[in-house]
DNA sequence: TTGACGCATCAATATTCATTGATATATTGC
DNA sequence: GCAATATATCAATGAATATTGATGCGTCAA
């Protein structure tokens, strides 16, 4: 269930998959501003509750968020780790040295 | 083709879908390193040639990167500015002010 | 002008993903 | 225990995506 151990790509891979999905994006946004049980998530975007609970779930997988039950509510939280980690492999893309044509490298 | 009007919600859905795979993320990787012709992706990656077009043409219209044709050969190179705002975006996503239970807000 | 090369596009197929409605499970208050 | 609530899961369906092989089109060099 966690994707620890996956190599680099195939796990910045599948944090970009988890954050592909407007409904997704919505929920990290709105768990930005600190926890919430799934019951508000679903009256603030207002999208079926199963439809709400695989978006949960497609994010809880990807390690993007966590979830801790609390009696009869499940309260779903961003995992900024993740998240700073994929702030990071975005940055790290720079055009680099070779800017300009690149003849040499490519046909030679 | 452009996505620059878009909602930004659905901008940012796009640029990670275009992320979300691993070829492409390998392409967004060796291109970081400057632009590249089509064929020189093809030899590195080792993937079929119309495969490889296909994934460039889905970061092309995501507006992740840019193409230019030189004679014969195509150059693709990353858009510096969109990586930027990916990394804005994921960055934004702070855990808030309300971090820890937040029964208030949820189930009134 | 012909042939080779670099690349894009198309058609067909397989796979993955999202949505909906129904059902199951856990927790709480009565 | 029973009913109500919160959430997860399942099954079915449709939509989007990825891969492969074939074909087309522009460009260059002989």
């Amino acid at each position: 269930m966690t994707t620890a151990t996956l190599p680099a790509t195939t796990r910045a891979a599948r944090w970009f998959h988890a954050l592909s999905d407007e409904t997704r994006l919505e929920i990290v946004r709105l768990l930005s501003h600190g926890e919430r049980c799934v019951c508000e998530l679903q009256k603030t975007i207002g999208a079926a509750q199963s439809r709400l609970s695989f978006h949960l779930r497609a994010l809880k997988v990807a390690g993007l968020v966590t979830d801790r039950r609390e009696g009869r509510w499940v309260y779903y939280a961003v995992n900024r780790e993740a998240l700073r980690q994929i702030a990071a492999f975005a940055g790290a893309v720079k055009p680099g040295k070779h800017a300009g044509s690149c003849r040499m490298a490519c046909c030679p």
